[in-house]
DNA sequence: GAATTATTTAGATTATATCTAATATGACAT
DNA sequence: ATGTCATATTAGATATAATCTAAATAATTC
């Protein structure tokens, strides 16, 4: 949507706006779907300029690295990522791994004295379960 | 320590108490360092029987499966297991991967509208940031 | 003890991500 | 405009993590 804010934010954080990055972030805000980087890849390459592998996942890491972008590690799967909008939390499917946008609300934080020497970022609250397309009943027992 | 706990806890799950998957059980019972499958496997091999590694990553499976064993994702690294014990939270570092156990506190549940026909299992609170060997000074310039 | 089922195994295979080193691009000083 | 230099891109190779295969072994049931 916002072409010149996009920019921005990439040269506010010392990325230059290249044609490749530029669609890595685009189709991140446009898609609240926390695709995988190959998913990535192959959407950006859906139009041009063409983008390497390599490209896609180094811009990715920059990305990541600048804080525009969120990397959610999902176990036995391919990383998803989502560009960083309006605070939430995460649902994740035990069953299909899909990453779903959970309305944001504050966590408390640990007592400071169980923090000890270490630095905190950041609280992540996940939750996981059955998402809405896995948790119907649909005829598990025809299935197995 | 308490073979006879272990076994049990095994066949109450389902799963015979053979000699691979028990030393797994017990190498994370005996340990809170959150290993990999890779450092599991060295493990269980230093000692007889030995195990394969097709049989690690199964044993591993099936404990996650029963309920039995915590898998923890980390982002660009291998997955890290964790025999449930007590409850607790998890600290990940951002630079070293390492994951460390915090001290255990309720988290508050979402809203239930905001869960919609989505089945929840479990809230995870994740926390993020250096550990204390990654926070401490040590001359950064020195080495950059 | 024969049949059945669960488990283990070595090695091949897949999936995911990173590295390499050659090339291209853009910013900017002259 | 042209040269310089840091940054970014590329194809393909490589590394790493995890799973699959099919045959062998071990336990359980009949
Ligand atoms: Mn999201
Ligand atoms: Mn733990
Ligand atoms: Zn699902
Ligand atoms: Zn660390």
């Amino acid at each position: 949507m916002d072409a010149e804010a996009i920019k921005q934010s990439l040269e506010n954080s010392g990325l230059r706006c290249t044609p490749q990055r530029y669609a890595v972030m685009a189709f991140l805000m446009e898609h609240n779907r926390h695709p995988t980087a190959a998913e990535i890849f192959e959407a950006v390459n859906r139009v041009d300029p063409r983008s390497s592998r390599a490209t896609t996942y180094n811009n990715l890491r920059d990305l990541v690295q600048a804080g525009l972008v969120r990397e959610v590690a999902v176990e036995g799967r391919a990383a998803r990522f989502d560009a960083k909008g309006i605070r939430h939390h995460h649902f994740i499917c035990d069953r299909c791994g899909n990453v779903e946008d959970m309305e944001w609300y504050d966590v408390p934080r640990p007592a400071s004295g169980s923090l000890g020497k270490r630095i905190l970022r950041e609280c992540e609250l996940i939750f996981r379960g059955l998402c809405k397309k896995c948790a119907l009943p649909r005829a598990s027992r025809k299935l197995s």
